[in-house]
DNA sequence: CCATATAGGTCAATATGGTTGACCTAATTA
DNA sequence: TAATTAGGTCAACCATATTGACCTATATGG
């Protein structure tokens, strides 16, 4: 095996190890809430997108209706988001996350913006610029990303 | 809120969709073998570390032994990998890739390869070096890491 | 105004991925 | 010989996701 191959290999290692560490707290602290990944996940896109509907936050994540009903019904009931009935439009709903859901998404986003940020300034140099730079190739073809993206430009345009 | 905290969170982001790219190609490949993700993390290592034991394979990957037994039989079963009664000590056994799995490992990988290779060389400069220093510092900390790197070790002085 | 489409909700069946606890055998070691 | 270790297995449980089917409410186009 050539030296390349090896450096490759090291890459997919890194991937599985670096994305489980990258995960591994903010995993913990929700679990104390009686909630999940897939429920933090839900309030990262609500935080970033306030408002969002039903439909367009599963386009995101990249999940069936089915598969984010019960944790979106799950963070209702524990009152960490509301769902408003759209006035230009009563069939959509809209997403926000309450004061408290704002408190722990913010708390999860903490860490996770800690850890990372303390590796890009250890590092230093343009380590922080690389790295999104190759993430952002990674994730130029995933539909959920687009949707955020055009989402984001809307909200931004309002 | 301020420019870097935007950024951060674009690296929240970034980690999910890319995460997600990375992992799509090979799973849609080993769909039609009938096994899955942690199938092909299993095939990954047992290819780093040939004659690795099943203990040291389940504390590199973190999961428990009952959550690696039936992979592990399913690979024996579709004839992906081979377990051998350990000489120094009968009670291990050690694991190696079939031909057959040696190959399934290798089209598995050189598609990630292939594809973080691509990122890597577009993008140029040293972006596959500071992003592999961005991961190494996240795996830093991960025990099934340490495992393997002392795995790997001593397999080199061997 | 009615037919159709859309947003969202829900039920059921199914599969996968993982946990902990308990208990077993075989082999090794103190 | 007793205790430990590697590995296997069973059971109960829980979470994550899928597809298919069917429902209501609302909006919209002909």
């Amino acid at each position: 095996m050539n030296e390349e191959e090896q450096k490759l290999n090291e890459v997919l290692m890194l991937f599985y190890f670096g994305y489980r560490t990258f995960t591994e707290k903010p995993d913990q602290m929700i679990e104390k809430y009686g909630i999940q990944r897939v429920h933090h996940r839900i309030l990262f896109f609500i935080a970033r997108i306030p408002g969002i509907t039903v439909n367009d936050l599963l386009s995101i994540i990249e999940v069936s209706k089915q598969a984010l009903n019960a944790p979106l019904r799950q963070l209702y009931e524990k009152g960490l988001i509301t769902m408003v009935q759209a006035d230009y439009d009563k069939r959509y709903k809209q997403l926000y996350l309450t004061e408290k859901g704002k408190l722990l998404e913010s708390e999860l986003s903490h860490v996770q913006h800690e850890q990372m940020k303390n590796i890009f300034t250890s590092l230093g140099g343009n380590h922080q610029e690389a790295w999104i730079d190759v993430m952002k190739e990674l994730s130029r073809v995933r539909p959920g990303q687009k949707q955020f993206q055009a989402l984001l430009k809307e909200n931004l345009e309002k």
